[in-house]
RNA sequence: GGUGGAGUGGCUGAGCGGCCCAAAGCAACAGCCUGCAAAGCUGUAAACCCACGGGUUCAAAUCCCGUCUCCACCUCCA
C-alpha cells in the first residue's frame, strides 16, 4: 500500500497505514435527515464512495460507516412545520438521501446508524466523561449535560486553534454552563417538543447533543480506535473538534486520519438557504444523466472547492460522451465484450490499471491526474482503432474499463440494460431505414439520404458512418 | 480579531524547486477521413512565463518576505 492523504489534524499528507493489517474502518458523518440533498451532500459522499473503491482495488476490506442524524433542533423544528412526527420526516428524507446515493452509484455503507439507535452507547460515554471529570451535568438543575472544553488542555487541536481565541459570544446565555465554549453532550427535553423526542436519563428527559452522537456511533461500530474519520470542510469545527475532544477525554485513541471534503460553491458563492442558491440533487439529476452528475462531482481534487455554475454539465456530459463512444467502438471492433467489469477485487483490473492513474489515487486521490490517464489512454485507444491495431486497442479499452470502474464511471456500468424487446423493435425499425439510407447513397442520391439522417436526428438518434458499417444511437 | 485555503490559457482544472518553453477536459481553428456531416485522429493557436513587487538558489509557477484580491470555518450545515 503506498497511498498518502491529507489528514487534517496533522495538516500534512502522510503515508496511510491501516491500524489492523489488511482492514480499514472509516467513519464518515453523514446528513442530518431535515430536508433534500443537495449537491454537496452528493460530493461528499462521492468521495469516500472513490476513496473506499480505491482501498478495496488495494485489497484492503473496508468498513465505512456513514450515520444518519435523524433527531436534531432542525428536525423538530421542521417537523412542527409539516405537521408530521419528526422521526416520519427523518425517514422521508432519508429515503431521498438513499435514492439519490443509488442514483449515482455510490455504494450504501457497510453500515448506516441512525443516531437514535444508539443513545444507551451515547450514555455510556457521557458516564465515562463525567467520571472522568470532563463532564458535569448544568448547574441550573435542568437535564443539560455538558462536555467541559475549557478543563480539555488540547481543545482546539484539530483545528489549530487556541481555545482563548476562540472569541465566546458576548450575548450567550450561560443558563447551567461553566464556561461558554463548553457544548452540550444531553439537552434536556423543551416544552413545547414532542414527547416521543426524550428518552429518561438518570439526569432526567432529553435528547442527545449532536456531537456525541458521533463519537457514540464511530466507536460502537469500529471500536476505539480507527483508521479514517471523513466529513465535510464545514464540519471540522465545532462538529469534529467536539468529537476528537471528547472521545480523546474518554481516553479513546478514535480515529488515526481526518479527512475533510471541499465545499461546493455555486457560481463562487456558498450555497445557503437565505441565498436560496441551493442546488439540489433533483435538480442535477433532472439537468443531466447520473453519470455525468457523477463524473462532474468528482472531478475536481476532493479538497478543493468544487463551483457550480452554468454549463458545467455540458461540459462534463461531453467528457463523458467522448469515454462512452470509445468504449463502444471498441467492443464494436473487438467483438468481445468480456470486459473486466465491477470486480473491485479482480487481479484482472488490478493489472490493467496504468501506472499513471495509480500513481495519481495514490497521491491523495489526485482525482483530476487519473482523468487525465483515462483520456490520456482513450486517445491512444482511439488511434488504435484508426491504425487497425487491435492489441493496442485491448490493451487501451482493458485499461479504460479498469480506471473508470474504479471510478464508478464503467459506461458499461450504467447502460440501460441487455436488449429488452422494445429496444430490438426499435432496433429493427432503423436498421430498415439505415439500409434504405445506404441504398440512397450508392444511388448518390444524397437528398434522400440525408433526410433519413435528419429525419431520425430529430428524434433523438444519432447515425454513425464507420468503416464496418453504420451504427445509431440514442443520444 | 483567530484559523485554514486559493489566485495558472476563452472556460474547467492539474503541477507545488530542475523531467514545465506548464497535464487533461471543454470550447476554437486547420488538415486527414466523409458525397456532406457526425464520430475519430493529427496539428495549430491560446497562460504579456503561472495575482503584483522584492528576495533565496546554479535552477522557482513551485521556497521566503511584503502587497492586493477572493473563499471557507470560528453559529446549524456535506
Amino acid at each position: 500500500m503506498s497511498l498518502s492523504l491529507f489528514d487534517s489534524r496533522a495538516q500534512a499528507v502522510r503515508a496511510f497505514e491501516p491500524i489492523v493489517a489488511g482492514k480499514v474502518g472509516i467513519y464518515l458523518c453523514g446528513p442530518t435527515v431535515q430536508g433534500l440533498p443537495h449537491v454537496g451532500h452528493l460530493r461528499s459522499a462521492l468521495v469516500y464512495d472513490q476513496l473506499r473503491r480505491w482501498l478495496k482495488v488495494n485489497l484492503l476490506e473496508v468498513t465505512l460507516v456513514r450515520n444518519v442524524t435523524d433527531i436534531d433542533d432542525k428536525v423538530l423544528e421542521n417537523a412542527k412545520g409539516t405537521g408530521e412526527q419528526w422521526w416520519a420526516l427523518a425517514y422521508r428524507f432519508e429515503l431521498e438521501f438513499n435514492r439519490a446515493y443509488a442514483a449515482l452509484q455510490i455504494a450504501p455503507p457497510t453500515y448506516e446508524p441512525r443516531a437514535t439507535a444508539a443513545i444507551p452507547e451515547m450514555l455510556d460515554l457521557i458516564d465515562r466523561l463525567i467520571a472522568a471529570g470532563y463532564a458535569y451535568q448544568a448547574e441550573d438543575g435542568s437535564a443539560d449535560v455538558y462536555f467541559a472544553a475549557s478543563r480539555w488542555a488540547k481543545y482546539g487541536e484539530l483545528t489549530n486553534q487556541k481555545i482563548d481565541d476562540m472569541a465566546p459570544d458576548a450575548d450567550v446565555e450561560l443558563r447551567g454552563k461553566r464556561d461558554a465554549r463548553d457544548f452540550a453532550l444531553w439537552k434536556a427535553h423543551k416544552a413545547g417538543d414532542p414527547s416521543s423526542a426524550a428518552w429518561n436519563t438518570r439526569f432526567g428527559a432529553g435528547r442527545p447533543g449532536w456531537h456525541i452522537e458521533c463519537s457514540a456511533m464511530a466507536t460502537k461500530y469500529l471500536g476505539s480506535q480507527f483508521d479514517i474519520h471523513g466529513g465535510g470542510l464545514d464540519l471540522r469545527f465545532p462538529h469534529h473538534e467536539n468529537e476528537l475532544a471528547q472521545s480523546s477525554a474518554a481516553g479513546d485513541a478514535f480515529a488515526n486520519f481526518w479527512l475533510h471534503n471541499g465545499l461546493v460553491n455555486v457560481s463562487g458563492q456558498k450555497m445557503s438557504k437565505s441565498l436560496g442558491n441551493s442546488i439540489f440533487a433533483a435538480d442535477l439529476l433532472a439537468a443531466a444523466r447520473p453519470i455525468v452528475v457523477r463524473y462532474y462531482l468528482g472531478s475536481a481534487h476532493y479538497r478543493s472547492v468544487l463551483d457550480y455554475h452554468e454549463g458545467v454539465l455540458d461540459e462534463a456530459e461531453s467528457a463523458v460522451a467522448r469515454i462512452e463512444t470509445f468504449v463502444e467502438k471498441a467492443i464494436r471492433r473487438l467483438g468481445s465484450t468480456a470486459a473486466i467489469r465491477a470486480d473491485l477485487n479482480s487481479d484482472e483490473l488490478r493489472a490493467a490499471l496504468p501506472a499513471a492513474f495509480a500513481k495519481a489515487m495514490d497521491e491523495d486521490l489526485a482525482m483530476p491526474a487519473a482523468l487525465a490517464a483515462v483520456h490520456d489512454e482513450v486517445r491512444a485507444g482511439n488511434s488504435a482503432i484508426d491504425a487497425g491495431d487491435d492489441s493496442a486497442l485491448k490493451t487501451a479499452l482493458d485499461a479504460v474499463l479498469a480506471m473508470t470502474t474504479v471510478l464508478g464511471i464503467n459506461p458499461l456500468d450504467w447502460a440501460v440494460g441487455a436488449n429488452s424487446g422494445n429496444d430490438q423493435a426499435l432496433d429493427n425499425l432503423i436498421q430498415a431505414l439505415i439500409e434504405e439510407r445506404k441504398a440512397a447513397r450508392t444511388d448518390k442520391d444524397f437528398a434522400r439520404s440525408d433526410a433519413i439522417r435528419n429525419q431520425l436526428q430529430a428524434a433523438g438518434i444519432t447515425l454513425e458512418d464507420a468503416a464496418d458499417g453504420t451504427h445509431w444511437s440514442v443520444n
